[in-house]
DNA sequence: TTTTGAGTTGTTCGA
DNA sequence: GTCGAACAACTCAAA
């Protein structure tokens, strides 16, 4: 009889688990573990709306697996310490896990390979880094050609397989430890955690015929104040949905589409889902942009530590930033485009160091992932793979009046502008005095002056950012 | 090796 | 109100 361990890191999930698979086939029968890393749960890197997210999710799976008839066996402390004792504990044959490609894990991957029979299977990208590359042999950094060289590529594995209980039900006494009890964070509109809640959220992405979700998903998207996009990302992040799966799932709507005119959503969000496997794979290749700019750009940036505290606080002055980030610090979710917004706002009006939001946004975001967070915040501050020009820089009241044009997401987001009236919603420095009184928000009292002008704000940046790229020369 | 075309998501200004 | 050009120069990918 030969027992398999099924270690479990970004993969949460039953359905389409190729590590889990690897597991039943090479055991007799499988010891799902999961490791509460103390390396990680100790990283700066880490929130409690994140750790929230997986304990809930954690406890979603061992309630999974026992309709099964087995359990999570839960572990903590070092992973190789952990898994040597697992190992000698069931006298196991093999170990079975999805790569995860960030520098953290594979080094440690490393490591436990060299005492233990560690199989990595499958990926938690959709092509694992490596298997796209130029014909030269080297990495894509441009995302166009990434996205053809990516299409291009067969999707290899199977997306629905799902474990048989037999294999389950001889799991021998393995002692577990308690699981942790979440950080108790007050979240609004919390993410329900687990695969079943993954699934739904996909479904009702995809359901509908030809009005689904994901055929306005291109418009609907940048609109804030009504769900547009998918809000699978937390679930895509620790593997509760397999991104296979989900690329699939475009593929299948766009070819339904062929027909059709309106594939435009679909391809759309396909190109999200590549975006997620475009950032692991320079993460993998070029692990120096965890710390440094992607490109040799020498940025004299301002870090001004109380206009950083007011960014991170929401109390800039410019509502459509500050909805963002009291979103953020309450949810742990926001829209990528009023990501986008806060993060311009920081790196170009505010002239702060991308890494400063970077972190800020780690410890907030329920899908902080290093690989996308970093790849966004440099694409954003323009030291990024794309040779985004340095000039484009969002205005946060243009902006604000295109993607949420009567305010309710702001209002939603700041009850301190609840009763100013959509003429000075996006900008509500210009209210009259007389206004301000009637609306019950007094300008530099129940709601921030602007701390920066943004006009001036733009200016300043252009001319920091064209000298900045002289000087790199 | 050289050349050519292109590069997620913007803003402003002036016709 | 709409539209196109300018904002500049550079790097990448592929022919």
């Amino acid at each position: 009889m030969k027992t398999a361990i099924w270690w479990i890191r970004r993969d949460l999930r039953l359905t389409g688990n190729q590590a889990l698979q690897a597991a039943h086939k090479n055991g007799d029968f499988v010891v799902p573990v999961y490791i509460i890393d103390s390396n990680l749960i100790e990283s700066r890197y880490v929130g409690d709306k994140r750790l929230k997210f997986l304990f809930s999710g954690l406890s979603k799976l061992d309630e999974e697996l026992r309709t099964i008839g087995s359990r999570l066996i839960l572990r903590s402390g070092s992973p190789v310490k952990s898994l040597t004792r697992l190992v000698r504990e069931c006298d196991a044959a093999g170990i079975f896990a999805e790569a995860d490609h960030s520098p953290y894990a594979r080094s440690r991957d490393r490591r436990i390979t060299q005492t233990l029979p560690l199989n990595l299977v499958g990926s938690s990208a959709v092509h694992p880094p490596g298997s796209v590359l130029k014909s030269d042999g080297t990495p894509y950094t441009v995302f166009t050609p990434f996205s053809k060289a990516w299409k291009s590529l067969p999707l290899l594995g199977d997306s629905t397989f799902q474990p048989s209980p037999e294999q389950f039900a001889r799991l021998p006494e393995i002692s577990s430890e308690p699981f942790p009890i979440p950080p108790p964070v007050s979240q609004i509109h919390p993410f329900v955690p687990g695969e079943n809640e993954a699934q739904r959220r996909l479904k009702q992405f995809l359901d509908g015929g030809s009005d689904a979700p994901i055929f306005s998903y291109d418009t609907g998207r940048n609109m804030l104040a009504y769900d547009g996009t998918s809000q699978l990302s937390p679930y895509l992040r620790f593997g509760m949905l397999s991104p296979r799966q989900a690329v699939l799932s475009a593929q299948r709507a766009i070819r339904s589409t062929q027909a059709g005119t309106q594939s435009k959503g679909a391809e759309t969000w396909l190109n999200e889902l590549i975006w997620r496997d475009f950032y692991i794979h320079i993460l993998y290749h070029f692990p120096h942009v965890r710390v440094e700019n992607f490109r040799n750009q020498n940025i004299r940036w301002q870090n001004d530590s109380s206009q950083f505290d007011a960014w991170c606080a929401g109390k800039t002055g410019y509502p459509i930033v500050d909805a963002a980030m009291r979103q953020l610090s309450e949810s742990g979710w926001v829209h990528n485009r009023a990501r986008m917004i806060a993060a311009s706002f920081l790196t170009k009006d505010l002239l702060i160091d991308w890494r400063w939001g970077e972190h800020w946004f780690m410890q907030h975001l329920i899908d902080g992932d290093p690989a996308a967070n970093n790849g966004g915040w440099q694409w954003i501050a323009g030291t990024g793979t794309d040779a985004a020009p340095y000039f484009r820089i969002f205005n946060p009241v243009s902006q604000s009046k295109k993607i949420d044009p009567s305010g309710v997401y702001i209002r939603r987001w700041l009850p301190e502008l609840v009763d100013v009236p959509g003429e000075f919603i996006h900008s509500p420095w210009l209210m009259p005095p007389d206004q301000q009184k009637l609306a019950g928000c007094r300008i530099g009292i129940d709601y921030p002056t602007p701390i920066v002008d943004h006009r001036w704000a733009r200016e300043r940046a252009l001319d920091l950012y064209s000298k900045s790229r002289r000087k790199s020369e």
